[in-house]
DNA sequence: GTCCAGGGAATCA
DNA sequence: TGATTCCATGGA
Protein backbone atom coordinates (compact mmCIF):
# COMPACT_ATOMS: atom_id res chain seq x y z
CA UNK A 1 0.00 0.00 0.00
CA UNK A 2 1.21 3.39 -0.69
CA UNK A 3 1.27 6.56 1.18
CA UNK A 4 -1.49 9.09 0.78
CA UNK A 5 -2.11 12.77 1.79
CA UNK A 6 -5.76 14.41 2.15
CA UNK A 7 -5.84 18.26 2.87
CA UNK A 8 -9.03 19.24 4.81
CA UNK A 9 -8.86 22.91 4.14
CA UNK A 10 -10.64 25.18 7.24
CA UNK A 11 -13.35 23.37 8.69
CA UNK A 12 -15.95 24.80 10.64
CA UNK A 13 -16.15 22.28 13.27
CA UNK A 14 -12.70 20.22 13.85
CA UNK A 15 -10.12 19.69 16.78
CA UNK A 16 -8.48 17.26 17.12
CA UNK A 17 -7.98 16.75 21.60
CA UNK A 18 -12.01 17.33 21.20
CA UNK A 19 -12.56 14.97 18.61
CA UNK A 20 -9.79 12.01 20.09
CA UNK A 21 -10.22 12.70 23.66
CA UNK A 22 -14.23 13.28 23.76
CA UNK A 23 -14.18 9.33 24.76
CA UNK A 24 -16.19 8.12 22.12
CA UNK A 25 -12.69 6.15 20.15
CA UNK A 26 -10.15 4.59 22.08
CA UNK A 27 -7.23 4.34 18.94
CA UNK A 28 -6.13 7.98 18.68
CA UNK A 29 -2.86 8.58 20.23
CA UNK A 30 -1.36 11.72 20.71
CA UNK A 31 2.04 12.39 19.03
CA UNK A 32 5.47 14.67 19.84
CA UNK A 33 4.10 17.26 17.81
CA UNK A 34 0.65 17.57 18.89
CA UNK A 35 -0.54 15.33 15.49
CA UNK A 36 -2.99 12.49 16.32
CA UNK A 37 -1.93 9.11 14.74
CA UNK A 38 -4.71 6.35 14.51
CA UNK A 39 -6.03 2.77 12.54
CA UNK A 40 -9.77 2.45 11.48
CA UNK A 41 -9.97 -0.51 9.58
CA UNK A 42 -6.88 -1.23 7.55
CA UNK A 43 -6.16 2.59 7.66
CA UNK A 44 -3.23 3.81 9.44
CA UNK A 45 -3.39 7.24 9.41
CA UNK A 46 -1.72 10.75 11.42
CA UNK A 47 -3.66 14.22 11.00
CA UNK A 48 -1.91 17.42 11.77
CA UNK A 49 -2.73 20.98 11.80
CA UNK A 50 -1.08 23.14 10.15
CA UNK A 51 -2.38 27.17 9.94
CA UNK A 52 -6.33 26.09 9.34
CA UNK A 53 -6.05 22.92 7.69
CA UNK A 54 -5.56 19.67 8.69
CA UNK A 55 -3.21 17.59 6.94
CA UNK A 56 -3.99 13.32 6.73
CA UNK A 57 -1.06 11.54 5.89
CA UNK A 58 -1.31 7.82 5.79
CA UNK A 59 -2.07 4.25 3.98
CA UNK A 60 -5.25 3.41 3.04
CA UNK A 61 -6.59 0.30 1.66
CA UNK A 62 -9.34 1.83 -0.45
CA UNK A 63 -6.53 4.03 -2.09
CA UNK A 64 -9.43 6.40 -1.46
CA UNK A 65 -7.99 8.57 1.86
CA UNK A 66 -10.50 11.34 0.88
CA UNK A 67 -13.47 9.28 0.95
CA UNK A 68 -12.33 7.14 4.06
CA UNK A 69 -11.81 10.37 5.77
CA UNK A 70 -15.02 12.21 4.72
CA UNK A 71 -17.46 9.11 5.98
CA UNK A 72 -14.99 8.32 9.45
CA UNK A 73 -14.67 11.85 10.62
CA UNK A 74 -18.95 12.78 9.40
CA UNK A 75 -17.38 15.54 7.14
CA UNK A 76 -20.64 16.16 5.41
CA UNK A 77 -22.81 16.88 8.56
CA UNK A 78 -23.67 21.11 9.43
CA UNK A 79 -22.49 20.93 13.40
CA UNK A 80 -22.66 24.07 13.36
CA UNK A 81 -25.89 24.09 12.86
CA UNK A 82 -26.84 21.37 15.05
CA UNK A 83 -24.75 23.67 17.99
CA UNK A 84 -26.61 26.93 16.97
CA UNK A 85 -29.81 24.81 17.80
CA UNK A 86 -28.12 23.47 21.36
CA UNK A 87 -26.66 26.55 22.60
CA UNK A 88 -30.47 28.48 22.68
CA UNK A 89 -31.28 25.33 24.78
CA UNK A 90 -29.70 27.37 28.14
CA UNK A 91 -26.11 28.83 29.30
CA UNK A 92 -25.18 24.95 30.69
CA UNK A 93 -25.28 24.00 26.90
CA UNK A 94 -23.80 26.88 25.49
CA UNK A 95 -21.23 26.31 27.55
CA UNK A 96 -20.35 22.85 27.44
CA UNK A 97 -20.61 23.40 23.86
CA UNK A 98 -17.74 26.36 23.99
CA UNK A 99 -15.93 23.87 25.75
CA UNK A 100 -15.79 21.39 23.45
CA UNK A 101 -16.72 23.26 19.88
CA UNK A 102 -14.43 21.01 17.69
CA UNK A 103 -15.97 17.86 18.42
CA UNK A 104 -17.06 15.59 15.73
CA UNK A 105 -19.16 12.16 16.37
CA UNK A 106 -16.84 9.40 14.17
CA UNK A 107 -18.74 6.87 12.20
CA UNK A 108 -16.65 4.39 13.56
CA UNK A 109 -16.79 0.39 12.61
CA UNK A 110 -19.96 -1.25 14.30
CA UNK A 111 -18.14 -4.34 15.13
CA UNK A 112 -15.08 -2.82 16.68
CA UNK A 113 -17.93 -0.16 18.88
CA UNK A 114 -19.88 -3.18 19.76
CA UNK A 115 -16.04 -4.78 21.38
CA UNK A 116 -14.88 -1.65 22.40
CA UNK A 117 -17.90 -0.82 24.53
CA UNK A 118 -18.16 -4.25 25.87
CA UNK A 119 -14.92 -3.34 27.29
CA UNK A 120 -15.85 -0.57 28.37
CA UNK A 121 -17.85 -1.89 31.23
CA UNK A 122 -17.13 -0.49 34.67
CA UNK A 123 -13.95 0.35 33.09
CA UNK A 124 -11.74 3.22 32.87
CA UNK A 125 -10.26 4.70 29.71
CA UNK A 126 -6.42 4.28 29.86
CA UNK A 127 -6.99 0.70 30.56
CA UNK A 128 -9.48 0.50 27.99
CA UNK A 129 -7.07 1.87 25.79
CA UNK A 130 -4.61 -0.55 26.87
CA UNK A 131 -6.82 -3.67 26.47
CA UNK A 132 -7.70 -2.78 22.73
CA UNK A 133 -4.23 -2.08 22.06
CA UNK A 134 -3.78 -5.54 23.14
CA UNK A 135 -6.43 -7.67 21.92
CA UNK A 136 -5.54 -5.73 18.27
CA UNK A 137 -1.60 -6.39 18.80
CA UNK A 138 -2.40 -10.36 19.48
CA UNK A 139 -5.24 -11.01 17.07
CA UNK A 140 -4.90 -8.32 14.87
CA UNK A 141 -3.42 -7.55 11.14
CA UNK A 142 0.01 -5.98 10.93
CA UNK A 143 0.11 -3.03 8.94
CA UNK A 144 3.82 -1.07 8.30
CA UNK A 145 3.75 2.71 7.93
CA UNK A 146 6.42 5.10 8.51
CA UNK A 147 8.85 2.37 10.58
CA UNK A 148 6.20 1.47 12.67
CA UNK A 149 3.96 -1.38 12.97
CA UNK A 150 0.46 -1.05 13.37
CA UNK A 151 -2.28 -2.92 13.99
CA UNK A 152 -5.91 -3.66 12.73
CA UNK A 153 -8.72 -4.30 15.25
CA UNK A 154 -9.39 -8.27 15.05
CA UNK A 155 -12.52 -8.95 12.89
CA UNK A 156 -14.89 -11.64 14.24
CA UNK A 157 -13.37 -14.51 12.39
CA UNK A 158 -9.52 -13.48 13.65
CA UNK A 159 -11.24 -14.27 17.00
CA UNK A 160 -13.27 -17.28 16.15
CA UNK A 161 -10.64 -19.92 18.22
CA UNK A 162 -9.91 -17.33 21.03
CA UNK A 163 -10.33 -18.52 24.60
CA UNK A 164 -11.96 -17.07 28.06
CA UNK A 165 -8.46 -17.84 29.15
CA UNK A 166 -6.41 -16.48 26.47
CA UNK A 167 -9.01 -13.18 26.87
CA UNK A 168 -8.29 -13.10 30.50
CA UNK A 169 -4.56 -13.56 29.81
CA UNK A 170 -4.81 -9.88 27.93
CA UNK A 171 -6.29 -7.98 31.07
CA UNK A 172 -9.55 -7.99 30.38
CA UNK A 173 -11.29 -8.93 33.57
CA UNK A 174 -15.06 -10.37 33.67
CA UNK A 175 -15.62 -9.60 30.63
CA UNK A 176 -13.76 -12.07 28.62
CA UNK A 177 -16.84 -13.94 28.62
CA UNK A 178 -18.93 -11.42 27.67
CA UNK A 179 -16.63 -10.90 24.64
CA UNK A 180 -16.34 -14.43 24.32
CA UNK A 181 -20.21 -15.15 23.85
CA UNK A 182 -21.13 -12.01 21.69
CA UNK A 183 -18.37 -12.63 18.93
CA UNK A 184 -19.63 -16.59 18.89
CA UNK A 185 -23.00 -15.15 18.58
CA UNK A 186 -22.18 -12.90 15.80
CA UNK A 187 -20.19 -15.74 14.05
CA UNK A 188 -23.55 -18.28 14.63
CA UNK A 189 -25.03 -15.20 12.45
CA UNK A 190 -27.72 -14.77 15.73
CA UNK A 191 -27.10 -11.22 15.38
CA UNK A 192 -26.33 -10.08 11.90
CA UNK A 193 -24.25 -6.77 11.62
CA UNK A 194 -25.55 -6.31 8.16
CA UNK A 195 -28.97 -6.35 8.78
CA UNK A 196 -28.47 -4.01 11.65
CA UNK A 197 -27.05 -1.63 9.42
CA UNK A 198 -29.98 -1.38 7.18
CA UNK A 199 -32.55 -1.18 9.47
CA UNK A 200 -33.34 2.23 10.14
CA UNK A 201 -35.92 1.03 13.10
CA UNK A 202 -33.67 2.27 16.40
CA UNK A 203 -36.01 0.23 18.43
CA UNK A 204 -35.38 -2.72 16.75
CA UNK A 205 -32.13 -2.28 16.39
CA UNK A 206 -31.44 -1.60 20.17
CA UNK A 207 -33.18 -4.55 20.90
CA UNK A 208 -31.26 -6.90 18.95
CA UNK A 209 -28.16 -4.76 20.41
CA UNK A 210 -29.34 -5.80 24.18
CA UNK A 211 -29.47 -9.47 23.24
CA UNK A 212 -25.59 -9.35 22.81
CA UNK A 213 -23.52 -10.47 25.95
CA UNK A 214 -22.39 -7.76 27.87
CA UNK A 215 -24.46 -4.82 26.35
CA UNK A 216 -26.85 -3.62 27.96
CA UNK A 217 -28.32 0.12 27.71
CA UNK A 218 -25.70 2.10 28.19
CA UNK A 219 -23.77 0.46 26.06
CA UNK A 220 -26.09 -0.51 23.53
CA UNK A 221 -26.90 3.29 23.44
CA UNK A 222 -23.02 4.18 23.10
CA UNK A 223 -23.06 1.62 20.02
CA UNK A 224 -26.00 3.43 18.53
CA UNK A 225 -24.60 6.77 18.81
CA UNK A 226 -20.50 6.17 18.32
CA UNK A 227 -21.28 3.71 15.39
CA UNK A 228 -21.50 4.03 11.77
CA UNK A 229 -25.33 3.50 12.54
CA UNK A 230 -25.28 7.30 13.97
CA UNK A 231 -28.61 7.83 16.08
CA UNK A 232 -27.90 11.23 17.10
CA UNK A 233 -31.07 11.04 19.69
CA UNK A 234 -30.00 8.27 22.02
CA UNK A 235 -28.64 9.40 25.18
CA UNK A 236 -26.43 6.73 26.87
CA UNK A 237 -26.26 7.40 30.59
CA UNK A 238 -22.97 6.53 32.39
CA UNK A 239 -21.66 8.01 35.88
CA UNK A 240 -20.25 10.78 34.60
CA UNK A 241 -23.83 12.15 32.80
CA UNK A 242 -25.86 11.08 35.42
CA UNK A 243 -23.28 13.36 37.59
CA UNK A 244 -23.49 16.09 35.36
CA UNK A 245 -27.28 15.78 34.48
CA UNK A 246 -28.28 15.95 38.62
CA UNK A 247 -25.69 18.41 39.55
CA UNK A 248 -27.48 20.98 36.76
CA UNK A 249 -31.14 19.92 36.53
CA UNK A 250 -32.47 17.33 38.76
CA UNK A 251 -30.17 18.28 41.90
CA UNK A 252 -30.31 15.21 44.22
CA UNK A 253 -28.49 15.30 48.01
CA UNK A 254 -27.45 11.99 46.18
CA UNK A 255 -26.54 11.40 42.88
CA UNK A 256 -26.42 7.73 42.79
CA UNK A 257 -29.88 7.18 43.54
CA UNK A 258 -31.37 9.40 40.47
CA UNK A 259 -33.54 7.24 38.73
CA UNK A 260 -32.31 6.78 35.36
CA UNK A 261 -35.65 7.21 33.81
CA UNK A 262 -36.24 10.89 35.19
CA UNK A 263 -32.81 11.37 33.36
CA UNK A 264 -33.89 9.90 29.80
CA UNK A 265 -37.43 11.93 30.37
CA UNK A 266 -35.36 15.08 31.06
CA UNK A 267 -32.89 14.47 28.08
CA UNK A 268 -35.42 13.74 25.77
CA UNK A 269 -37.28 16.89 26.75
CA UNK A 270 -34.29 19.51 26.94
CA UNK A 271 -32.65 17.97 23.89
CA UNK A 272 -34.81 15.59 21.81
CA UNK A 273 -33.24 14.47 18.92
CA UNK A 274 -30.45 16.18 19.26
CA UNK A 275 -30.03 14.37 22.41
CA UNK A 276 -26.95 12.27 21.77
CA UNK A 277 -25.22 15.45 20.63
CA UNK A 278 -25.95 16.91 23.93
CA UNK A 279 -24.65 14.51 25.55
CA UNK A 280 -21.36 14.14 24.36
CA UNK A 281 -20.65 17.82 25.23
CA UNK A 282 -21.92 17.43 28.49
CA UNK A 283 -19.79 14.18 29.53
CA UNK A 284 -16.62 16.03 27.89
CA UNK A 285 -17.41 19.09 29.55
CA UNK A 286 -17.45 17.34 32.99
CA UNK A 287 -14.92 15.07 32.81
CA UNK A 288 -12.17 17.19 31.46
CA UNK A 289 -12.87 20.38 33.17
C1' DG B 1 -5.74 -0.28 52.24
C1' DT B 2 -9.57 2.06 49.86
C1' DC B 3 -11.97 3.99 46.11
C1' DC B 4 -13.18 4.35 41.41
C1' DA B 5 -13.84 3.52 36.37
C1' DG B 6 -18.22 5.57 29.60
C1' DG B 7 -22.08 -1.35 33.53
C1' DG B 8 -24.07 -5.94 32.99
C1' DA B 9 -26.12 -10.00 34.69
C1' DA B 10 -27.88 -12.74 38.28
C1' DT B 11 -30.71 -12.79 42.16
C1' DC B 12 -34.43 -11.50 45.05
C1' DA B 13 -38.43 -8.63 46.62
C1' DT C 1 -40.24 -3.48 37.28
C1' DG C 2 -36.86 -2.11 40.89
C1' DA C 3 -32.96 -2.53 44.09
C1' DT C 4 -28.59 -5.20 45.54
C1' DT C 5 -24.55 -7.57 44.80
C1' DC C 6 -20.73 -9.42 42.44
C1' DC C 7 -17.71 -9.29 38.83
C1' DA C 8 -11.17 -8.41 37.45
C1' DT C 9 -7.97 -4.95 37.04
C1' DG C 10 -4.94 -1.05 37.71
C1' DG C 11 -4.21 3.73 38.89
C1' DA C 12 -4.92 7.47 42.25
Amino acid sequence: MKEQQYILKNPETFHLKDIFECGQCFRWNEQEDGSYTGIWKENVVNVKKEGQDYIFTGICKTENLEEEIHTYFDIDRNYEEIKENLSHIDNYMKDSIQYGKGIRILNQDLWETIISFIISANNNIPRIKGIIERLSKTYGKQIKWNGKIYYTFPTPGELKNVTVEQYRALGLGFRDIRLYETTKMILEGKVNLQELEENPNTIEVREKLLTLSGVGPKVADCILLFSDLKRLEVFPIDVWVRRVMNDLYIRNEDETKVNKKQIEKMAKEKFGDLAGLAQQYLFYWRREA
